[in-house]
DNA sequence: TCGGTCACGTA
DNA sequence: CGTACGTGACCGAG
């Protein structure tokens, strides 16, 4: 009998079924196990556990839902050849219960063992020499007298033998339910048990994107970046032969003045001796002096194919794509409100680059994004039926107008300086209309702005603890204030931007799920946008897939009904295909 | 070589 | 005195 076989019954024999937890932990040595009761399995020669690609023949007889310390073990697995469909990511949720980014398993463990994460014990060189210590202090159990971690284990010691790799992943078993039971003590407004999974599975889907890639076509990536910066250089010398004929462009309109480009000092200089004085140079500044003198002109489209040519040019090109895949890593949550971030511009690819986004042949992409997620979102939220009816409009934005008596674009902006806290200029006649008209989500951002002015941590609607920064004593006032007013709009912006991240990513964890026994892989995300890359053949299926997820996520998230959320949803062969406005209606009736 | 600043792409 | 992020270039301090 194949010893993975063996492992599945052993594992059932223990009590494992359908959704049941499996703590996993992987490293060269092999895997350890340890599910519920404490049954500890580990890999080893037939006929014991079998080797770390058998857990994909685990995975699929029993779908369990594997708990791990972070999301290397995801990569370990995903690199192996297993394909794990749930998690719940000691990591993650430790970044949702305690805030901030940091979650080592040293820091995980004092989290959940109430001890003080700024008192971990450093690495010394006694622990290093493994064994016993004078003392009689056993080096093979990974916590201290005092209860913290073991350094050496946190280190990586963990995975030195099978034998530790399992009371690794029981000691992460143990995590899990000290986690369970603070969440359970949250109370936010939404599920945060339910966050915790959907944060789990957004790591599990950050480490696929890492392996999987954005598709790229090789031919339209080099034809664009032609057009725009030059062809390839051969060599260094030919570099920078097209890089001085792009500065001349722009030198020869200022004869006889030397100016460096890219010195902003020397081109507020050179603009000020031509008669155009700027506080500094940026783009929508120099805007304004179009016509004024033709160097700005052309210093505005020096800036655009620098900025390709430097950021988005063949040296990123050839670092970050690999057989036709963009490849960057993946976070699944940030340090701040908890967006998703991705490396290799991944997040900030300009709008000229995406048409060479395309699927390879047999393929194809859908394209979903989600409508005014985050005034919908504030709706929820903030439970305003005033500002829940107008997320029944396709276009929130223009019953807001007709109710604040103004036109859609100034209703627009007053509802995103809301969220983001401006309170100069062109939208403040309208900021007092939204006051009016929808006075609960108003003071709830309020409320919101007050918790971070005066250093309160606050948390998001699914639970996340946003952290507030407090300046060392001694600070002068004026610095002080400014502070706090600056972690006020934080704070305001934070509980917006933080609950629509986490719709989004129980969005792209459904969407995920859903989508795997179709073949369709999600090979981009964008705070409110999903690529997912799915065969000719399956791509109708995927995309109602990918709407039925909506449907499902709001009415989980939503439960009330009152507040709409909608997505254009699009079957296109690159990221660029204009959308056709296909309307998802996410109202569950 | 480092951190701070400027600048700019995305949402 | 509108939020968040990642990236690259310059510049002054070490």
């Amino acid at each position: 009998m194949p010893t993975a076989e063996t492992l599945i019954d052993q594992l059932r024999a223990a009590g494992v079924g359908r959704g049941d937890l499996i703590a996993v932990a992987v490293s060269a040595a092999g895997f350890g196990l340890c599910v519920s009761g404490g049954h500890e399995f580990r890999s080893g020669p037939a006929p014991a556990g079998g080797q770390v690609a058998d857990l994909e023949l685990v995975e699929q007889a029993l779908r369990p839902r594997w708990v791990w310390w972070d999301n290397s073990t995801a990569t370990a697995l995903i690199q192996a050849g297993v394909r794990p469909a749930t998690c719940f990511d000691l990591a993650a949720v430790h970044r949702l219960i305690d805030g901030g980014w940091a979650a080592d398993p040293a820091r995980v463990w004092a989290g959940c063992a109430d001890l003080d994460p700024d008192r971990l014990p450093a690495l010394g060189q006694l622990d290093l020499l493994g064994g016993e210590l004078d003392d009689g202090v056993d080096l093979e159990q990974p916590t201290r007298p005092d209860g913290y971690l073991r350094p050496e284990w946190a280190a990586g010691g963990w995975g030195r033998t099978t034998g530790r790799l399992s009371v690794w992943a029981a000691l992460a078993l143990r995590v899990h339910d000290r986690q369970r039971a603070r969440l359970g003590d949250l109370h936010p407004r939404g599920d945060a048990l339910a966050t915790a999974h959907s944060e789990s599975a957004a790591e599990l889907l950050c480490a696929e994107l890492a392996v999987v890639g954005l598709p790229l076509d090789a031919d339209r990536i080099e034809r664009i970046l032609a057009d725009y910066i030059g062809p390839r250089p051969s060599d260094a010398e030919h570099a920078s032969r097209i890089r001085d004929a792009r500065d001349e462009q722009v030198k020869r309109l200022v004869p006889g003045h030397d100016v460096d480009l890219r010195s902003p000092a020397q081109v507020r200089e050179l603009l000020a001796r031509i008669g155009i004085e700027v506080s500094d140079t940026r783009s929508w500044r120099l805007e304004m002096f179009r016509g004024a003198h033709p160097v700005v002109e052309a210093l505005l489209a020096w800036r655009k194919s620098e900025r390709l040519a430097t950021t988005y040019g063949y040296r990123w090109l050839d670092e970050h794509t690999a057989d036709g895949r963009l490849r960057g890593t993946w976070t699944g949550c940030d340090g701040g409100a908890g967006r998703m971030t991705a490396s290799a511009g991944l997040h900030s690819m300009p709008a000229e680059l995406r048409p060479a986004v395309q699927a390879p042949d047999g393929q194809l992409l859908v394209r979903a994004d989600l409508g005014q997620i985050e005034p919908r979102v504030l709706a929820e939220i903030a439970g305003d039926p005033a500002f829940a009816l107008a997320t029944h409009a396709d276009d929130l934005y223009a019953p807001v107008a007709e109710r604040l008596n103004v036109d859609r674009p100034t209703a627009k902006i007053a509802v995103l300086a809301a969220m983001y806290g401006q309170t100069s200029g062109t939208a403040g006649a309208a900021l007092q209309g939204l006051e009016d008209a929808y006075p609960i989500a108003m003071r709830f951002l309020k409320n919101a702005y007050e918790s971070g002015r005066t250093g309160r941590d606050l948390r998001t609607h699914g639970g996340r603890l946003i952290r507030m920064y407090r300046l060392p004593g001694g600070t002068d006032a004026e610095t002080e204030r400014r502070a706090a007013a600056g972690r006020g709009r934080f704070a305001r912006n934070a509980v917006v931007q933080g609950a629509a991240a986490e719709f989004f990513k129980a969005w792209a964890a459904t969407v995920r799920a859903r989508c795997r026994p179709m073949d369709g892989q999600i090979v981009m995300c964008l705070h409110d946008e999903l690529l997912v890359q799915a065969p000719e053949g399956q791509v109708e299926q995927v995309a109602a897939a990918v709407g039925d997820a909506l449907r499902e996520v709001a009415a989980r998230w939503a439960p009330s009904t009152a507040v709409r959320f909608v997505a254009d949803l699009s079957i296109v062969t690159t990221w660029s295909d204009a959308k056709p406005a296909v309307v998802t209606d996410a109202l569950p009736f």
